[in-house]
DNA sequence: ATTGAAAATGACAACCATTTCCATTTTTGC
DNA sequence: GCAAAAATGGAAATGGTTGTCATTTTCAAT
């Protein structure tokens, strides 16, 4: 388990960010990158194993992976078109580690999404 | 929409907690109640938008759901069992609320949920 | 009470992310 | 080089969720 693990990751870096297994494997396939769907999809397991990859879940409930140890941020968005401001979040990293320590909770991440309507719409 | 919702909302009370909508149709139809799954479905949408049910995600991306509180507040959820605290959020709307109007946005919401492993795990 | 339009219902099929299966290919240890 | 073990990927299966649509129920107007 290789190869494909490379790749995968390189996928990962290129989007730099959440990305799908869907996604990962569009991403591959555009580059040329011979590689399975049911590869992606079990190399990625294997990653979120090694904890070289967290894993979430979107609303809907698909799967979504990132690097572990990219530093994060925030999306605010516009309910009305769509665009999307990138946000730092320092004080949700703290709220978020301190209500988990309280509680005694371990191994703490966090979803956050601000939405509202932007200056435009 | 009002026989159905009336019959989910006993069901939710019933099991006291999380359940997923598999396991709501379950307990309708254990109780002689007569009910379609897609009904199920249906009505837990109408809640979730109506605020009545919070809806979650297991760690497998099935959805959970269950009766909502009054105040808004956020949850502290284990990855591995699912055991749920309920979170004041004081930080989080002011933070939500602070970059919102940084970048001239109005009417601001946010969604925010914190994951761990908890003590027990 | 009767009617008729609008909303609700539910069996069934469609959807789609994910997993399983399995035959083939690649890697590894010797 | 060679056999055993691991990795790969296409196809089929799985399973939660949503879409379809004909039927039933609700309810206000008559």
């Amino acid at each position: 388990m290789s190869k494909s693990a490379t790749k995968v990751l390189q996928a990962l870096e290129r989007v730099g960010g959440f990305a799908s297994a869907q996604e990962l494997h569009l991403v591959l396939k555009r580059n040329q990158e011979s590689i399975g769907l049911t590869t992606v999809y079990r190399t990625l397991q294997n990653l979120v194993n090694d904890k070289s990859v967290d894993i979430l879940r979107k609303d809907d409930g698909e799967a979504i992976y990132r690097l572990c140890g990219d530093s994060h941020h925030h999306h605010l968005v516009c309910k009305n078109c769509g665009k999307t401001v990138e946000i730092e979040g320092g004080a949700i990293e703290k709220w978020a580690q301190k209500s988990g320590d309280e509680n005694g909770f371990r191994e703490i991440g966090h979803t956050a999404e601000i939405f509202g309507i932007c200056s435009d719409c």
